[in-house]
Order: structure tokens, then sequence, then C-alpha cells
RNA sequence: GCCCCCAUCGUCUAGCGGCCUAGGACACCGCCCUUUCAAGGCGGCAGCACGGGUUCGAAUCCCGUUGGGGGUGCCA
């Protein structure tokens, strides 16, 4: 057996999935096991986000987890012409063909049947439209017979193609369409082992036809992992949840600890053991033994692990560590601190609500505030609204612009006055580098939190 | 709606027909240790979703029900 070739596939979405840090592992664990090759491929087939920024976090994240891959990374959106190359192909040997019909059509279309399977009724299939920009190109799928592959975790997953609608692999403007260019790069690079979420359970079925069609001989192996759910069983979400690798890194979670919780969010040794080294965890992992229930993450578990791996650190690992995790946590706003310091315990003073928990508030300053300020609930409320927005730059000058629109908006003019709720919600303190800054440094995520339970306070 | 998958304490899990009176961990509650707080030790609370089979014997195998997750896009 010629030794595996795994991928990590993420999207560059700005931060770094909890689910996607599992994934990574896994591949990651299954590798080094095999001496096989991991792989790293972004998929970024949707060019609207600023890649570059969001690349470097996924490089950061997998590199702070220990997660070293051996090759890459790619990326999709410089790899157009391979795409292109394969719908022509599957075009050509009237595998696929060339559509017109809106979504407002085929949802039309639908409802007029009284059908209330949502997907596409094969409408185009046999007009022999000539492909060209406006038009998507879909791939046939079979009316009768079943998909069927081998999952390594999941045993025989079959699905009727009948169940399987004709679906698009090619955008209207040209663009190669996710199923496609996954599979197709799956076998540029010689994929030998796909391990994903199984949310791509099914989707595998459309992907091994599309494999299948493209001729390009033996069939990768599957294997899907169990979704990590919320405390309520729900799927993890950025919205509600905390997910992002980052924010448990900016907490000072050790990455040892977090990669050996997630191990365990799945797949345990066999026995009582809960604490494993790589090199354990490299030797005993399996994919059969991976559980198929979804799990939940549970972060006090997690504090746990870390607490143990915290206590045992030498203890001059854990000045270096600490030290270097409160370098992060204030280095971002060194130059800002340094002009209102006189003194070293000063530096820290001034920002200790960046590496604390939970900012030690000036009781007195707040209470002056809250009794001086009339609209002071009313702009933390629309600060909260405001910085929820996703769409929401988080930058200084951004923040200065929506904490004064802000003011605006509730008849308070003066920028020291719409901002010190903010400051004071956020840093417990009425003075400090500029606020906004230190709403940067802090993260989105942060701020709200605090903002949140500044304003619980005021019942 | 249709399709796929799953189901052990609140949570993560061990278990793969008799070793199960179901084990461990987190959380929670006691007690011990202790100048405090942790850590640690000891103990407690708490589970095989339900109903049918198969079997001498079922948490483990089969069927159904219920519940949960995923999929069903010109997203990835």
């Amino acid at each position: 057996m010629t030794a595996p070739r795994l991928r990590l596939a993420p999207s560059p979405t700005g931060y770094f999935h909890i689910g996607t840090a599992r994934t990574a592992l896994f591949n990651w664990i299954y590798a080094r096991q095999t001496g096989g090759t991991f792989v790293l491929r972004i998929e970024d087939t949707d060019r609207a986000r600023n890649r570059d920024e969001h690349v470097a976090g996924i490089e950061a994240a997998m590199r702070w987890l220990g997660l070293d891959w051996d090759d890459g990374p790619y990326f999709q959106s410089t790899r157009g012409a391979l795409y292109s190359a394969a719908v022509d192909r599957l075009l050509a040997d009237g595998a696929a063909y060339a559509c017109d019909c809106t979504p407002e059509a085929v949802g039309e279309r639908q409802r007029a049947r009284g059908d209330k399977t949502p997907g596409y009724d094969g409408f185009c299939r046999d007009r022999h439209l000539e492909a060209g920009p406006g038009r998507i190109v879909r791939l046939r799928t079979p009316d009768e017979g079943v998909s069927s592959y081998d999952d390594l975790v999941y045993g025989t997953l079959t699905m009727p193609f009948a169940d399987l609608r004709d679906f698009a692999i090619r955008k209207s403007n040209g663009d190669a369409l996710f199923d496609l260019a996954n599979v197709v790069d799956d076998a540029d690079m010689a994929i030998t082992h796909v391990v994903r979420g199984q949310d791509h359970k099914d989707n595998t079925h459309r992907h091994l036809l599309l494999w299948d069609r493209l001729g390009f001989g033996p069939r990768p192996t599957y294997a899907h992992l169990p979704l990590i759910n919320n405390s309520q069983g729900k799927k993890l979400s950025k919205r509600r949840d905390k997910v992002a690798v980052e924010d448990y890194r900016d907490e000072g979670y050790l990455p040892e600890a977090v990669r050996n919780y997630l191990l365990l969010l799945g797949w345990a040794p066999g026995d009582d053991r809960e604490l494993l080294s790589v090199e354990e965890m490299v030797a005993e992992f399996s994919f059969a033994a991976v559980k198929r229930a979804p799990a939940q993450f549970d972060e006090r578990k997690m504090q746990s692990v870390n607490a143990d791996y915290l206590r045992a650190l030498p203890v001059d690992e854990l000045v270096e560590r600490a030290q270097g995790w409160l370098r992060s946590r204030w280095a971002p706003v060194a130059g800002l601190v340094q002009e209102r310091s006189r003194t070293l315990s000063e530096v820290f003073h001034l920002t200790d609500y960046l590496y604390l928990p939970e900012p030690v508030l000036d009781a007195a300053r707040w209470q002056k505030e809250v009794a001086g300020q009339p609209a002071f609930a009313a702009l933390l409320d629309g600060l909260i609204e405001r910085f929820s927005e996703p769409e929401l730059e988080w930058t200084a000058a951004v923040l200065a612009d929506a904490t004064a629109a802000n003011g605006a908006a509730l008849g308070v003019a003066k920028p020291a006055q719409a901002s010190m709720p903010l400051r004071l919600a956020v840093t417990g303190k009425a003075v400090g580098i500029p606020v906004y800054d230190a709403l940067v440094a802090l993260g989105r995520d942060r701020t709200l939190g605090r903002l949140r339970s500044a304003r619980a306070r005021l019942g």
C-alpha cells in the first residue's frame, strides 16, 4: 500500500472553527500514524472574501495546535482552469448539460406540481442548450440504482440515485461550485483519504458520481466525523456560540489541552485514560473507534483538561508561557500605553482589562456616570446592537464612527459623553488608552460580552 | 415534505451476548487533609429512550416507535 494522502479543506471565514480544528486533528493524526502526507487546501471559490488575512489566520491556528501540514496551502481560487476543463469534459461526454432555469422558475414549477421536495426537476436535461455565460451546468444523475460507499466511521452508506437531483457544478458566471472543485482537487492532489465532517456524508454520493464520471479511477476512502454541537444539542453557530479556536487561545487555553479535549470528542482510547500524549494519540487512534453520534462541546470539561495540563507544567515553563500570553494581550497597544505610564506597574494597571477575565470596575465613577447620564442604558443598548452587526468592520476608525453615530441618534452629541458608558463597561475605568484601540485589542466577542454584562448590571 | 445517519448518567465516554449490582471523567453535593484558596484523598447523586422479538442469557443482535443530528443552493 502506498502512503495515504489526506487533506484539510477549510474555507477562509475569518476564524478557525472548533469543528474544523477537530477535523484537522483527526486528519493529522491519521497522516502521522500512517506516514502519509497532509495537504492544506483553501477552498476559496467564493472570492468575495479578503483572503490573505483569513488564510494567515488558518495557518496560525493550525500551527498553534501543533498540526503541521506537508503540502500546500493550495488555493482553489487559482485553479479555475482545471475545474473548467473538467466541466467541459463532462459536457462533451453528455454527463452534464447547460441549464438556463432561474431559481425562481424552478421553484415555480415545483409549486405547480405540488411537489414538496425541493431541488431541480431536470427541465433542461434534454434541451441541448449551448453552454456559456448566463447558463449554469448541471450533472445528470442516474434515475435508477443506488449509490454506495464504505465509510471508515459509519460503515456502508447507501442512497438511491433517485433521491439525488441533477445538481449544479458551474455557476452562470463560469466559476466552479464546491462539489466539482472539491472532487477535481482531490483527484488532482491524489488524495486517498477524505476525512471531514458528517455534514458531507450525503454530498459524498454526489462527489463519487462526479469522480466516476470524470474517470478518476479508484475512489478515495472516506471517513466522516460526527458533528460537534453546543450545550443545547444544536449545531455550533458563530452567532450563538464561542466557536473560534482563537477565542480559546486568547483566553489562555493551552494548545495541547485543546487538542486533547478535541480528541476526546468522538474518540476514546478504550480504557479510562483521558490525557494522552501526541505519541499515544498517533499510536492508538483508529477511525473504527470513532463514535457516530454527535457530541456536545462542554467548555467546563475542556477547562478541566486544561487545568490538568497547566498543573503538569514545570514552573519555569509556566512562567515562560504565561509571560508569552500576557505579552500577546497587551503588546498591540504597547505604544499607546507607554505614553500614559510612569512606571512598569502602571503599564499593567492601565491594561488590566485586557488580561483579566472581567474588568475591575471603578464603582464610584460608574455610579456617578450612570446618575449623570440619562441615556446611559440606551447608549449601551445601541452599542450592543451596532457592534453585533456582522458586517461592521472591527477597526478603531469604524468603531469610533459607530459610537459617534450611536450618540448622535440618542441626542448625546459630545464624543466623550457618547463613549464614556462604553469605556466604563469594557475597561472598568474612566481613563486609559483611546477606547477604540482597546476594543480592537479585546476583540468583538469579549467587547460584546462586557457590554452585555454591564447592561445587565443596570437592570 | 423527502433522503441519510445516530441513540449508555445533565455532559464526554467505557462496554462490542454471560466478567454489568453498567466502569471512568467533567459538573454538583458531603467528609478528610488544611492558617485561606486550590490541588489531592474518600464517599454520594445520576444513565442503558420506549415497545416488540431472537437467545438458556441482552446495554450489547433484529424490527418498530419516539427523539436527535445532517442533507435536500448558481454556499462551502
